[in-house]
DNA sequence: TGGCAC
DNA sequence: GCCAT
């Protein structure tokens, strides 16, 4: 298998929601496709309920990232070091840009137990069922299956105040079905601008932009900014920034200015793989250096 | 800048 | 974390 490769570490980090672990597998959906996912040392095995391309899951997993090259290039400083050092393996997934989209709309102002939750009872309520031996899996609502459900339905699953924005988000993508399809062929900064600059999507700013780039795109450059990134930058990387910009990063004053300061500002740092440094902060700051205590 | 569905 | 003000 392409190495190194952590799929707990992969599917805990708080890049996705819907995989669930039931003794030692993890059930999920690639694509369409229901699959049970498990690692065994350096073997991940894959059992899936119908057809499954390698090249699919390969993709899905970030396993055609060269990793060691993108530690090589990374591993700039003691702080990214020894986030790399207990996360090893983690990498980046390249999910679908629909259910990416909606899964980070629902993941603002929350935590992540919540989203898990509330995607679940979208999915239970609104997808596709299908069974992988006795566990039941769901598949991502399609716009339409949401459109048909309507507001109301959308309420019930405990979205709250994004449900609308939900609804909305499904009627132009249904509308638009090349939409999604034409970020994939775009460059980062111009993918960026098109998501932001259009006001395309309520519930879509600055972070969720990122994450949508680079969790459904494979964006690698995105550096998403949340409240566990600022605080890692906070605590490690205080010089790089001025003063006025830290306190910026400590609390509520971080603006679209102050965010994509920062955010240019580790492009620069790390490169073009400034999102799996990302992520491995991210899951650092967040879980510590406990690797083994998720 | 403050308010926010569950 | 985003939106509306």
């Amino acid at each position: 298998m392409h190495q190194p490769f952590n799929l707990d570490f992969t599917l805990n980090s708080g890049q996705t929601f819907r995989w669930r672990k039931v003794d030692e597998s993890w059930y999920g959906v690639i694509g369409s496709t229901a699959v049970k996912a498990l690692q065994i040392k350096d073997k991940l095995i894959l059992k899936a309920n119908e057809a499954l391309e390698e090249d699919i899951v390969l993709r899905y997993f970030g396993l055609k990232d060269d990793l060691l090259k993108i530690y090589d290039s990374i591993d700039k400083d003691q702080h990214i070091h020894a986030a790399l050092k207990a996360y090893r393996g983690l990498r980046i997934l390249k999910q679908d840009p629909w259910e990416t989209l909606i899964s980070f709309i629902t993941a603002t102002y929350t935590n992540i137990r919540r989203v898990e939750t509330t995607l679940g009872e979208l999915c239970r309520r609104f997808g596709v069922a299908s069974m992988f031996n006795k566990e039941r899996v769901y598949l991502f609502p399609t716009p339409q299956a949401i459109l048909s459900h309507g507001l109301k339905g959308l309420y019930e699953t405990g979205l709250g105040y994004r449900a609308p924005w939900i609804l909305e988000a499904a009627k132009i993508v249904e509308a638009n079905p090349d939409l999604l399809p034409s970020l994939a062929e775009q460059q980062y900064e111009e993918a960026r601008l098109t998501l932001l600059n259009k006001k395309l999507f309520k519930g879509v700013g600055n972070k969720v932009a990122d994450c949508i780039l680079l969790f459904g795109y494979g964006k690698l450059e995105a550096f998403p900014i949340d409240r566990w990134v600022r605080r890692s930058l906070v605590r490690c990387y205080r010089q790089l920034f001025d003063t006025e910009l830290i306190s910026k990063l400590k609390d509520k004053s971080f603006t679209t200015t102050a965010y994509n300061k920062v955010r240019l500002k580790m492009i620069d740092y790390f490169g073009g793989y400034a999102g799996y440094a990302q992520q491995y902060l991210f899951t650092y700051e967040r879980l510590g250096s406990n690797s083994l205590n998720p």
